[in-house]
DNA sequence: GAGTGGTCTAGACCACCCC
DNA sequence: GGGTGGTCTAGACCACTCT
């Protein structure tokens, strides 16, 4: 492509058409574009991340090999392995070696429960087996109109689980949607899924989570969440409130789990 | 430098001695090295580490340019460039785009408390006052000895502090380091300190803190506990426990704080 | 052997900072 | 203007996977 500066990009195959090029250059008469500069690799990731909203490539799918992606959208092979590496470093592409890339997804057995935090203190791992309570619709409060992003009254799904670890119920989970992202869902069909919650979101509605951001309290188990895991009302809890992102940090699900941490704890790692 | 195969590298500048090379092609008779590969870059990485470990560029100082390692270390630039992305993504090292890489320090300002995930459930930021309560030495339980890496009855000091927000008595916190590594340390000394506590241990016995991993409960207030932040005994606290590392994964820190979540979250994303 | 991602190099040019 | 990090390219070769 033409050096001396970064040029817009064309975006697919077919047809000339510019994206939202950046033209920061020698160009002339060009307005006070100071702070707006995309590097060109940064734009490579948005084209890939929007090709993953449109549902191009599916989770599991491959994506087109590093040179084809670099013919298609005019650039050298190094730029458009700079954007895959951003995307792989937020866990929503995979790369494997000699076969290519991937759609990472929630749907493979080895990798369950994504973000689940909670360990025992001895630091085995424990597969939890879950039990459903129920599936019930309502209409979304204000606060969790506010963090899904809709408007308050807009018809919502919970589902209440509680999981269970090596045998003791260990945290009571409420699990909030849209009801019109999981159209349909009934305690039946989860129960009859296999795998997780978003391994069952991913394969029925095509939802899949790429990140979460959670906030944590300690508070006393008020009289269902004593009942529903086994302890004295007023026994502190640790309270893990959870908000879930798709493609495009569109957020989509509100979920609070009430933990026990007798012999368990929240694992972190800082940096 | 010869292609055809990764060579081993050569340190520094003076001597033409080999570094523990990898030599993993051509070789004849090479042994089953199947699993020991390590790229050039990731050997880079480590030679940085161990500058930094020796103290040859302390927190705060610039490093050589990326020309001068590349030069020094008889690879690319590009190569040096990957190997110092790697340590800046982990905060070990900042770049500055026209003044140079730094080692990244705890002693700015601007970045207090590098650690401390509680925020106001408002969002805002406060920025917390300190009491302190006292320092007393004593030895390491078997517990602390083993997460510290040091023999159980070795001396230890601790600190005890309240983190103080917008007048509120937040988080009672205990702070647990081998005497070691911290001679001398008295009351008085941290109280007359400006900036946080990492601050002070980087500037007075160049302890750079890079990492940390927490463990999260959910507790019951205990009578001392409660008395420090005036609350009742038996409320449910948040439980932070924390170990700290300098470089090269050295354990050096313990704590755990005792957090109470009343208007306030342990903040944590998840990817 | 062909195709994919992974490493390494060399060189050009840009953006930023300070003298 | 000269130095530093930041971007982009082009090409070579290696490691891995599948056929």
């Amino acid at each position: 492509m033409s050096k001396s500066t970064v040029a817009p990009i064309h975006p697919a195959g077919v047809g000339a058409g510019n994206s939202a090029g950046v033209a920061n250059s020698a160009d002339a008469a060009a307005p006070p574009i100071g702070p707006s500069y995309r590097p060109l690799y940064d734009q490579i990731k948005i084209l890939l991340t929007e090709s993953l909203i449109a549902g191009e490539w599916k989770p599991g799918d491959v994506i087109p090999s590093e040179f084809e992606l670099a013919a298609r959208y005019r650039v050298s092979q190094g730029t458009v392995r700079k954007a895959i590496d951003a995307l792989a470093a937020e866990n929503i592409l995979i790369r494997r070696q000699g076969k290519g890339t991937f759609v990472a997804t929630d749907t493979e057995p080895n990798i369950q429960y994504r973000f689940l935090r909670i360990i025992a203190n001895s630091g085995e791992k424990h597969h939890p087996t879950t039990r459903f309570i129920d599936v019930k619709r309502g209409k979304a409060s204000s606060e969790i109109a506010q963090v899904l992003g809709i408007k308050s009254g807009v018809p919502v799904t919970a589902i209440h689980r509680v999981l269970v670890f090596a045998g003791t119920p260990l945290i009571l989970d409420e699990i909030v949607l849209a009801s019109a992202l999981c159209p349909g869902l009934t305690l039946a069909k989860i129960e009859e899924s296999k795998g997780s919650i978003y391994s069952f979101f991913e394969t029925t509605y095509g939802l899949r989570m790429i990140r979460a951001e959670e906030r944590l309290r300690a508070v006393a188990a008020d009289k269902f969440a004593a009942r529903e895991l086994e302890v004295d009302m007023g026994a502190p809890l640790l309270s893990v409130e959870r908000i879930a992102f798709t493609y495009g940090d569109k957020p989509v699900e509100w979920r609070r789990g009430l933990c026990l941490t007798q012999g368990y704890s929240y694992y972190n790692e800082l940096a």
